[in-house]
DNA sequence: TATGAGGCACACAAAATTGTAAGTAATGAG
DNA sequence: CTCATTACTTACAATTTTGTGTGCCTCATA
């Protein structure tokens, strides 16, 4: 995630790609199992790390911290610390984020109904 | 991608998850580092796996044939074989695929104006 | 003095994804 | 008979992502 050999295949053919449209780019930024419930779950209200943890299923610490540090540089979410004791600190969307909103709403109607379409198949 | 363990830890985790809202399972279905931009090459018409190979700049063969296998599978796209020499074999959006042009669009136009954010920021 | 909370960091391990290189099948062209 | 074409498949290797477990800090409270 953070650590990427900048000299391989791998990363070359990403930057390649990036370049090439929008929709890489945008796939680069929020590709990853976390990246887009973590903004859902934020999309309402500011939330603490902590609430983070409490409201997304399955997340470890690590990878809560590890993403939402990389949401961070990508300007997807601000963080602010608290100087407090035991430590505060929080995250919002940024305009940037706001922008997918509507993006990822239709994603999880699409998610949710094409479930259904499965599971009715399936059985 | 085809060959996960069924008992770790991440496959269990991800069952999980996927009940856990739609958007999971969207993510999950079109997650990975190709299946939107195949999705998105094939709005406009159907592809063979030639021309789909060589509008994607950066795709192998197997990437491109485990992808389209996956979106087969899970009922994203159409194969239709023809029976030539040498093969043909073509793909279409399916019904649920098409359903998903909108959000792609959105989000080729969100990579491309986050992109250029980035770039005056970082410049 | 011991404990706990909150938000991490770090080292290590496991698993998933992606890439590379080679090979297959059928057939028509030369 | 050899070669090119097309859509793959297979074995293997590298890279990236995710998970686990432990530890740190600082102060209020028991």
């Amino acid at each position: 995630m953070s650590k990427r050999k900048p000299t391989s295949t791998n990363s070359i053919n990403r930057e390649k790609l990036i370049d090439f449209c929008g929709m890489m780019y945008a796939v680069d930024m929020l590709g990853g199992r976390w990246k887009l419930i973590i903004l859902y779950k934020l999309e309402k209200k500011t939330l603490r790390f902590s609430e983070l943890k409490k409201i997304i299923p399955g997340i470890t610490d690590r990878m809560l911290t590890l993403h939402l540090q990389e949401l961070e540089r990508d300007g997807l979410v601000e963080r602010t610390v608290y100087a407090e004791v035991p430590p505060r600190v929080d995250y919002r969307l940024t305009a940037s984020a706001q922008a997918l909103i509507p993006i990822w709403q239709q994603l999880e109607q699409w998610g949710v109904a094409h479930k259904q379409c499965r599971e009715e198949r399936d059985s």
